[in-house]
DNA sequence: AGGTACTGTGGGAGCGCTCCCACAGGTGAT
DNA sequence: ATCACCTGTGGGAGCGCTCCCACAGTACCT
């Protein structure tokens, strides 16, 4: 008779109509004070929050989440190995930002990796729960079935890299046509005519851009375009070394290169050790990243500086304003927000 | 009439009661299929399931979080900031096995940072909320009350190096007095007999064992007990430094030193240059952690090295089965669980 | 024949919340 | 005085599940 429909509850967290009969109210008005609507008296949400408190009260977040159809967690999805997140700087101020942005929210962060295929199919089955409010998506490839599901879900989503000039996502970048500008207006500037490019996997749409930037830095210049200044690269320190070592061969008398990242930037130096010629007396060096390797490298590598925190935390704000917009399903898609943010070039020994 | 009482389903996963209805069998039979109960018939259980995959059903979690008062989610909490998490090869190491014991279970894991006051108040609403079914606690010190705060929540947990040999929570912790006894055991095989420690931080419950060790080791070897050739230092490198400086100056003739970390070790072997003594040849140097350090150092470092990743995994188990117990909350309590694993030395130049 | 025991199944009740309708009481225009 | 329209409040219905009781059917004992 005592415990009669009580079932699991041993110690029993007090629920929202026990701080309501507590505060002398109806249940309602515990839920409006508890979610801070404005449609509460002065009085009456001073005695609830008395309730709440000499009760300890805490909200059930499963029963919200089943009421309220939402869950109050975004999860940041790594398209990669864990190894690789912990490897590269870039993840944890990505994190740094993305979790300052959180911490004056109710939101939870997920981490998720997907970097296996039976992690990828894990994911699926989790989006496909919607057990998540939204996704943040980090250096996702160009042929990533990820993004196209998430639409098919009707998942908020936000992206940090486009796939492509057409992203169909909301996207958050850096600006990588301007940073290669940057990068040789500054080799410019600093007297150098001929100046190489070593690209990045041109799969990777910020690796065209920088292409365009660098192409168009040196036509405003008056330079004549030379295709032959500019050879293929993959992100590696070896291909980096052996695009070095082509252009080298095809363009003698370069005397500046411009390298689609630091760790390219690494091998190229290399390279052109191992071809007598010195950095930066012979030929200027300049990067992409402004990573640990820059600083850490002989010379010091100038190299182009992405605000990733931020990044991080513009990705939260045009997430959460996605996730708040879908409530009311009205006016929706229209407008495509691709944010893009300016680098910064940070100049050392190297150029 | 159509839409009624049809409130936010706009798309409309579809429900256990639409499987139901598809399969032609009732609500509870097809929770049994789902939740894999022995007790239905191979028949009704292909039926249901032909249902779930045309239907393409997914459990919604809310509801079952709700209904079944469980989250199907363990935390991993990491009392430090993101960067040392980053900066330390032990949490991904951790995560890795941790990630690994986890994939073939239904289980969600949370990564949570309590570096600073404000997260760990976040943390404390967290666990307040009953938001995980339990803990893993990694990297705790002596004085946290984390453990504490979780005993009275009554939320299993288990602590990944307990915080003395009265430790009250399940703990996962490597030998530390095997790993001190192998070092030191391996330098006084190698010849060796007057053995130097510096120690960890001696609130660390660890670095006391190891201290334990390496005592019973030399008595054990017939040497006499001199508290001169032990010195304290904290597991920094400059306390390191320090620590084989005041050993020098005490005892000159030690020919070998077992320090209780590798960054100490790295400390070390600075004060041991400076003071002019070659490694190994003047004095013996073993390091514990096996870690990055220890490989990349002149000379690479003899090292202890702790099954980290098998820590993880055994932590994890050790959790699914108490949280599994929880359930009858009849026979509890009695035994406490405490595993120690076996650590390995790994000889490299410097002994 | 009657009993006991098990297997497989259906469906009611309830988990703790949010949403929303209903309604009381006040205010100001007509 | 009448009506319209606010503000603040109570509480019913329902979210999608799990748990458990009830019961039909079968099998095996007395």
């Amino acid at each position: 008779m005592a415990t009669h429909g009580t079932r699991g509850r041993s110690g029993g967290r007090p629920t929202l109509e026990e701080v309501a009969a507590r505060a002398g109210v109806g249940r309602g008005t515990v839920s409006r004070v508890i979610n801070g609507s404005p449609r509460v008296s002065d009085a009456t949400r001073a005695a609830v929050e008395a309730a709440v408190a000499e009760l300890g009260y805490v909200p059930n977040t499963a029963a919200r989440a089943l009421a309220a159809n939402r869950t109050d967690a975004i999860a940041l999805v790594v398209p990669e190995p864990e190894t690789r997140f912990f490897a590269e700087p870039y993840f944890s101020d990505m994190l740094k930002g993305v979790g300052a942005e959180l911490s004056d929210t109710e939101m939870q962060l997920l981490l998720i990796f997907a970097g296996s295929d039976r992690e990828r199919q894990r994911l699926a089955q989790y989006l496909a729960a919607h057990r998540v409010d939204g996704v943040l998506l980090v250096s996702v490839h160009a042929d990533d079935p990820l993004p196209d599901l998430l639409a098919q879900l009707e998942i908020p989503a936000v992206i940090s890299g486009p796939r492509s000039a057409a992203e169909t996502l909301t996207s958050v970048d850096s600006d990588n046509y301007g940073g290669a500008r940057q990068a040789v207006e500054h080799m410019l500037s600093g007297g150098r005519t001929r100046i190489a490019h070593i690209t990045g996997r041109l799969d990777v749409y910020g690796a065209q851009r920088r292409v365009d930037g660098y192409r168009d830095a040196l036509r405003d210049a008056g330079h004549a375009a030379d295709e032959r200044l500019i050879e293929p690269g993959d992100f590696t320190e070896d291909g980096g070394c052996r695009a070095m070592t082509n252009l080298l061969a095809r363009c003698p008398d370069l005397d500046a290169v411009f390298a689609g990242s630091d760790v390219m930037a690494a091998g190229a130096r290399q390279a052109l050790r191992e071809a007598g010629r010195s950095i930066p007396g012979d030929v200027a060096l300049v990067g992409y990243d402004d990573s640990a390797i820059a600083r850490h490298m002989d010379p010091p590598l100038t190299s182009v500086r992405q605000p990733i925190e931020e990044m991080g935390r513009r990705m939260i704000d045009l997430l959460l304003a996605e996730i708040a917009d879908r409530r009311p399903p009205a006016s929706r898609g229209l407008e495509r927000r691709q944010v893009v943010l300016a680098t910064e070039l940070v100049a050392r020994a190297s150029s």
